[in-house]
DNA sequence: TAACATATTAACCAAACATTAACAACAAAA
DNA sequence: TTTTGTTGTTAATGTTTGGTTAATATGTTA
């Protein structure tokens, strides 16, 4: 089963709740480490190795959001979700700038969770190309270099980026032929979701496509309500994921 | 209390651990059956229907094993659980493969088993669509994926779908060749089941129908009153997986 | 054959997206 | 210190998409 031998630290102070999501997760197949509060919680944290951590946001001794800071200062890479109130919008915020990857709200489903697992892992897996020390990327014909900032279609003369122009399309380029959720370019290069910074997010898109259109093979596509997609087109067979 | 109702059949030799553990199970709003070993056990199995098994491995007459393999032959649902002697580790394999759906070490503390129990049964009753964190799917000549939302018939070009279309289709293709129920897509889709959401499904309904037209093998039937059938016809030999 | 369930197409409205342009903030250059 | 340029946000406007409801069949069951 391919989630086997990934390993989930839980913290969650409501015990019945706690160790009824550890045997769900157990269920299907991952390698569950419960905690109950923030303490317990970052010292289990210390003694392995995780390949994802799900916090709670409210416990005593230690809340999530601290606790997430306290493990990002030890691994920076190691993907975070929280679970929160359903109330409190927030929170979500405050929990993305610790550098959550996602957050759930209580009560969720459980497919809605173990489907944003599997994304989350998933994607870090293919991620460490977009980990900072990568910032080359070939899009079509086109060469990306995220670092100085350019963008050069076959031998003609490079076209400068600017930071937003820049960062957008990485993360376009990291999730390749894949869906690019809406929201997380917003939380993560906007660090904020709301309705105008999603009007800017179009505007960005808007330019990068002028970019672009020189190739035909390559184009950024809508996913309504989801996201974008860019796609490459006569790409190589492609690795067979998985 | 939300047990209630729920029928385990216990079958454990031993009378005094059984005894205790029936009632234990009684306390907790079970609606118990306890069989003193393999043979009494399959008899009563036969005389009802339950929600769960809970078997011990080691009994005259009958093993739980022998007994479990059985029960699969007449019901390949009602979930499993074994109880096994603290050291035979090598059990929990062949346990599984007559399709346990847990087992637990004697002797266990019982609120394990308590939660054990609960996560199955909980997983059971949601699980026909256990697979609902897959994405891709094959419906006879066509394609889903239900991540970037699109449909492909063999080669040609991909139909995008709308997130209602989408969830729609690959709920049907979950439960392909089976009872989709009305009522199901309707709490899950539309999050509402009243005569207007009712309407509005069956036009969605229309719609895959169009969509499915171009291949033959596939088809959407409506079992009155009930819900529909994604049904696939001439299904190949089946790619071996698993 | 009434009552009810399903089928299909079309009309409509709201939300999401696309694109260009105006503007404000700020920095670099003259 | 003006001037010029760059960057990003907001506005204005138009287009597309998605979902519900309506209108009008046809089927199914008791």
């Amino acid at each position: 089963m391919e989630n086997e031998n990934k390993k989930i630290l839980l913290v969650e102070d409501d015990p019945n709740f706690g160790s009824i999501l550890k045997d769900y997760l157990i269920l299907n197949d991952f390698d569950v480490t419960l905690a109950k509060n923030g303490m317990e919680g970052f010292e289990k944290f210390k003694k392995d190795t995780f390949d994802l951590c799900i916090l709670d946001v409210m416990m005593p001794y230690k809340d999530g959001y601290t606790l997430a800071k306290e493990i990002r200062e030890k691994n920076k890479e190691v993907p975070i979700i929280f679970l929160t109130a359903k109330s409190m919008k927030d929170d979500v915020l405050k929990g993305y700038k610790v550098g959550a990857d996602d957050y759930l709200n209580k009560p969720f489903d459980s497919e809605v969770l173990l489907m944003k697992i599997k994304a989350i892992i998933q994607r870090k897996s293919s991620e460490v190309k977009a980990d900072a020390t990568k910032f080359e990327f070939i899009i079509g014909n086109f060469h990306l270099n995220s670092k100085l900032r350019f963008l050069t279609y076959k031998d003609t003369e490079p076209i400068k980026l600017s930071p937003k122009e820049n960062e957008l399309l990485k993360m376009l380029a990291v999730y390749e032929n894949d869906l690019m959720p809406r929201e997380l370019a917003l939380t993560k290069i906007w660090r904020d979701d709301n309705y105008f910074t999603s009007r800017s997010m179009d505007v960005y898109i808007a330019k990068l496509r002028k970019y672009l259109k020189m190739d035909d093979e390559v184009e950024i596509l809508n996913i309504h309500g989801e996201g974008f997609r860019l796609v490459v087109k006569n790409k190589p067979p492609a690795p067979a994921a998985e």
